[in-house]
RNA sequence: GGGCGAGUGGCGGAAUGGCAGACGCUGGGGACUUAAAAUCCCCUCCGGUGAAAACUGGGUGCGGGUUCAAUUCCCGCCUCGCCCACCA
């Protein structure tokens, strides 16, 4: 802004001594403290509003504009909603664990608990510049031991639980469910009463009388174990993982980037497996699903966590090696085992067979091959002798890449044969069988039936490798155009051979056809619709089936299935009863599948894409588990009492760095705090896990911890909890709009299952800022400069500045490289935490991406200025004088109720820009007037309120009220002051604009239309013309059709 | 490759079937002032006619469609952004 000469205006708008009084004072008052139902001051009659934000990460950058964006809106939110008479909860805290504190910790080498610890401050200071209305009384970091003592006591739940998946439940709206977690002592009490057993493999089930199942008594003590922790919800396993060694650490699948190298530092990661803690989220997809539903979430978010948890259904087949059975008389015998039969027995216990799981069991005709993922277990004992070496050196290739670095590879399939066949259970059919690096271990059972001519990834394999294509379902005759048009510039080639084939069959034709090829230009058009005149389109259909491989694309979609065995003359040596020719998709997927399942041969199944939650990572700044392993194996949990596991004060807490790329093992920096390390209880000798908890695990349940967070006993009160939750509004960005939120939700499950929060769903309603970009521009090679490197020379001129290359100017990223970063404070310093509030809310839709522009920023200085000037006069710091005390005039009073409605009605929609666009017209109407009424401008103050508090409770107070705002009810407009008495309706001819008339606001439509017709303008435009009909908008516009 | 979202003046955006461009920025003009700043007022989508008031044509990425009426709904295409990405 100008440097205004001091002194001149003493009563001008001196908007950083404004902000520090006031934030001074709320701070002293307490304004904004949130009350617990528990406390004696507290106000239950009042209802509760909680409103959360995503709290930070506290980075060594401190924090940018983006951040206070969504902050903004919900500190908007909760002080309209403390007006409105509710209970707020509006807390703030830190994300403090996790990788890039500890990443910034190393570049600095600081430890990270002092660097966390700076930029918490740092983080505070900043957010408590903008006057947010948090209580701060209940601000915790999430690397606090206070803190992470039930963040540790949380995972021994999980560890202390298991998943009954039958067990039957009423929830809260009377709706049945099935499925949740129980007390593992309820598992050992049910096992010690002898209803379940356990098979070899140590899985239980209810039936203990079921054949090969053992009784619990029967089991040794480490065999019960073993069973026990089969089921828990946070269990240990032998998982794939991403391991770097130069960082010496595992790396998230996020973490890794397409080329199979570390985001940080681009060192080759390698696939290894690895003994790892991990979470049982699989077990909650479905109730992960159905519960999203009700929720207030965007559609968008909704929809990225379904397909994140990627439900399918589909079926499991049983394809049987054919080296170990054999089909006679239409059964399946095991060459070793005659005794064996398939339809008494589960899938998964069916010897010497692959199973397989898919999407579209109604191709299973069409199965000519199979594919097994390389790390399959089976691949070794199925590969023949000759293949062996071939295989050996395609596993430890593929092996050596990850898995994001094998699906990128998306141009050119590879795959060996493995020298083995299985049986097409439905065709009776040897089979090949390969392994290929298209087929992913870690997704249904790591093997697949390829089936060529309905999946294209099968079909390019069947092309490469030259294995057989059958077409098991007609193409529609869309598709089959579509083809043809698809393949243009063999477009001659391909239809000369398309008829050729069809004239080999249907000679009488050939006269006519060689009159299209004729025209040779439009040929596509005028064959296709020739064709489909006399039915030959039907003959394209027939020569796909025949010769699918010729058309160069496998037929994904549904259709009618075809080729079922019957139809290629030869005998179903094994099922000549079934036949899907005909069926729909849909009817060929039930048949099939009932078939599959009286023969033993297959099952319905559903199938999801969620993984179960790889919990562990070797790094220091994290919370350590609360486990001891014992010298026997035997994992115990702590106990309660004993916890927090404070996390070892260490100087040296790096990764450790391994040179030996292929056979190093992670050494977790915690394995070098040898006193923390081991433990002796009862003369037995224990040490502590090595691995951390990822940085998701603090931001799980940090919204349940600010509802009491200075509770040692619990995690949170359970009568405050059950006031407070659920969460009614979280304001976040979009990024987190699977993993965290998803872990939250599970997490949050878990807890509800076990009886410790009251209610399925932390966070009703969900809202998603976008992100604040900056300006950068682009020279005509496609470079991305920074605005520092480019002048601008005219409206829309810019050039660069060393060379005066002109450039366009874009919208890209904020980042340092870019210089384009714009700095809160310096806004702040410089237009002050009002000014920057409205500014950011002022931008555009709170949802949409959209770009920093310092330029407008005094735009809305101006604003806090004019609301200023309304009341105070700048020549002497006294009220204006032109305030006054009478009764105001209909005018002003309209002018304000209209501005009351409209910034409630945009508050509750979170539409803050089109709010403040109404702020603006009420000024433009106040600031001319020489005569202000207070009864319309101090509830103007409070309808601003919430936007510029300060600058609104410094107004509010010269106008001579003693205590804050904070807690003044919202001003209530008047429905009949809302609408103008008169209002300008369009009229048009025949849709086009040719005249407004002023008419009453409560003129129906007759009237409105006599008015509209009776406008000498109209009547002009209507001279010679008959009024064919008449369309009337109330209030908005009218439409005269002429005839 | 798939999914989702977006495309409106010089710029950010408003209007989600009913007068396109509210509101702000930028730019221009005026008042006040010795002057400047600040402030206040007016104009500012593009084109044509006009001294002016005004009149008039076009216009919401492109091409179609539905409708009395489309930025808004439907179909196809283009561009950009985000997410997922061989998920059988």
């Amino acid at each position: 802004m100008s440097q205004e000469p001091s002194g001149i205006k003493p009563g001008r708008y001196d908007c950083r001594a404004i902000e520090t009084r006031w934030q001074k004072y709320w701070e002293e008052n307490q304004s904004f403290r949130a009350i617990n139902p528990s406390d004696s001051s507290a106000d239950t009659s009042r209802p509760k509003f909680y409103i959360l934000d995503m709290f930070p990460y506290p980075s060594g950058a401190g924090l940018h504009v983006g951040h206070p964006l969504g902050y903004c809106a919900t500190d908007i939110v909760a002080r309209y909603k403390r007006m409105r008479g509710f209970n707020v909860l509006h807390p703030m805290g830190f994300d403090a664990f996790g990788l890039p504190a500890e990443q910034y910790a190393v570049e600095t080498n600081v430890h990270p608990a002092i660097t966390t610890q700076k930029n918490i401050e740092m983080y505070r200071r900043q957010l408590r510049m903008f006057g947010f209305s948090y209580d701060w009384k209940r601000e915790f970091a999430t690397s606090d031991p206070k803190y992470y003592k039930f963040t540790q006591w949380m995972f021994a739940r999980m560890y202390d639980s298991w998943y009954d998946a039958d067990c039957s439940w009423i929830d809260r709206d009377g709706r049945s469910q099935s499925g949740r977690a129980r007390p593992i002592r309820e598992l050992v009490a049910e096992l010690e009463s002898g209803r379940w057993g356990a098979d070899p493999s140590l899985a239980l089930v209810r039936d203990s009388h079921a054949m090969g199942f053992r009784r619990w008594n029967t089991l040794t003590d480490k065999e019960r174990s073993a069973a026990l922790d089969r089921q828990r919800l946070a269990f240990l396993d032998e998982v794939p993982v991403n391991w770097c060694p130069a960082l010496g650490t595992v790396l998230s699948n996020e973490e890794v980037d397409n080329e199979g190298r570390s985001e940080r530092g681009r060192h080759p990661v390698y696939r290894r497996p690895l003994k790892q803690w991990m979470l049982r989220i699989t077990c909650y997809t479905e109730r992960l699903l159905s519960d999203l539903e009700p929720l207030d979430w965007p559609e968008p978010i909704k929809l990225m966590q379904r397909n994140w948890i990627g439900k399918s259904t589909g079926a499991e087949i049983l394809f049987p090696l054919a080296d170990h059975w054999t089909i006679e008389s239409g059964t399946w015998k095991h060459k070793k085992s005659p005794t064996i039969d398939l339809t008494k027995i589960p899938l998964e216990r069916a010897p010497d067979a692959i199973r397989v799981y898919t999407t579209r069991p109604d191709t299973v005709f069409g199965a000519t091959y199979m594919v097994i993922a390389p790390e399959h277990p089976l691949v070794e004992s199925i590969v023949t002798s000759d293949q062996r070496g071939a295989i050996q050196q395609y596993v430890t290739t593929a092996r050596h890449r990850t898995e994001l670095d094998r699906t990128n590879e998306t141009k050119e399939k590879t795959g060996v044969f493995t020298g083995a066949y299985a049986f097409n259970p439905t065709t009776g059919r040897r089979i090949p069988i390969w392994i290929a690096d298209y087929v992913l271990m870690g997704y249904g059972s790591g093997a697949i039936m390829a089936v060529p001519g309905s999946d294209t990834r099968d079909f390019e394999f069947a092309c490469k490798f030259d294995l057989p294509i059958v077409a098991v379902v007609k193409p529609s005759e869309d598709w089959i155009k579509e083809r043809l048009h698809g393949l243009t510039d063999r477009m001659d080639e391909v239809v000369q051979k398309a008829f050729d084939a069809i004239m080999r069959e249907v000679p009488e034709h050939q006269a006519e056809l060689q009159i299209a090829q004729e025209r040779s230009s439009g040929l596509q058009e005028k064959t296709l619709t020739a064709m489909r005149k006399d039915h030959r389109l039907p003959k394209l259909i027939e020569h796909y089936l025949r010769h699918p491989k010729f058309w160069k694309a496998a037929f994904i979609g549904e259709g009618h299935a075809a080729n079922s065995p019957e139809m290629d003359g030869k005998k179903n040596l094994h099922a000549p009863s079934i036949s899907l020719n005909g069926l729909t998709t849909m009817q060929a997927k039930v048949v099939i599948t009932e078939w599959l399942e009286r023969q033993g041969l297959g099952r319905s199944k559903r199938q999801y894409k969620l993984r179960d939650w790889l919990f562990s990572r070797q790094r220091y700044w994290g919370e350590p588990f609360p486990v001891l392993h014992g010298e026997d194996g035997q994992t115990i949990l702590m106990s309660d009492d004993e916890l927090p596991l404070e996390l070892p004060t260490m100087a040296d807490f790096k990764p450790t760095p391994s040179a030996d790329e292929a056979h190093s093992l992670p050494e977790p920096p915690l394995g070098r705090a040898k006193e923390w390390l081991t433990v002796t209880r009862n003369g037995r000798k224990y040490h502590h896990d090595l691995n951390t908890m990822p940085n998701w695990a603090g931001s799980c349940w940090y919204y349940l911890r600010f509802i009491d967070p200075e509770n040692a006993k619990q995690f949170c009160d359970s009568e405050a909890e059950k006031y407070w939750m659920p969460v009614d509004l979280y304001v976040g960005g979009a990024e987190h709009a699977v993993l965290h939120l998803l872990y939250a939700r599970f997490w949050h499950k878990v807890l509800f299952d076990l009886g410790y929060v009251s209610g399925p769903e932390p966070f009703m309603k969900l809202f998603n800022q976008g992100k604040i970009q900056g300006f950068a521009f682009r020279d005509s090679r496609g470079n991305v400069v920074g605005p520092d490197a480019v002048e601008q020379r005219g409206e829309d001129d810019f050039v660069l500045k060393n060379s005066g290359e002109p450039v366009t100017r874009i919208v890209a990223k904020m980042s340092k490289s870019l210089k384009n970063v714009v700095n809160p404070d310096e806004i702040i310093a410089e237009y002050g935490a009002d000014t920057f509030r409205i500014y950011e809310m002022y931008m555009g839709p709170l949802e949409t991406d959209k770009p920093w522009n310092t330029r407008d920023v005094p735009g809305l200085f101006k604003l806090c200025q004019r609301i200023w000037r309304l009341v105070v006069s700048e020549q002497t710091g006294e009220l204006s004088p032109a305030l006054c005390n009478d009764p105001p005039d209909e005018e002003n009073l309209r002018a304000l109720h209209k501005l009351i409605q409209k910034v409630g009605e945009d508050i509750e929609q979170l539409k803050l820009n089109t709010a403040i666009a109404a702020i603006f017209d009420f000024v433009n109407i106040m600031t001319p007037k020489d005569r202000r009424f207070r009864a319309v401008i101090e509830p103007f103050i409070l309808t601003v309120a919430p936007f510029t508090p300060h600058l609104a409770e410094e107004l509010w107070n010269r106008l001579g009220h003693k205590k804050t705002l904070t807690y003044e009810p919202w001003p209530k407009f008047d429905p009949k002051l809302t609408r103008d008495e008169q209002v300008e309706v369009g009229v048009q001819i025949g849709g086009k604009l040719r005249a407004r008339i002023l008419i009453p606001a409560d003129a129906d439509e007759k009237a409105t239309e006599t008015a509209a017709l009776a406008d000498p303008k109209v009547m002009e435009a209507l001279a010679g013309k008959t009024v064919r009909k008449v369309i009337v908008v109330k209030g908005r516009l009218v439409n005269i059709i002429t005839g």
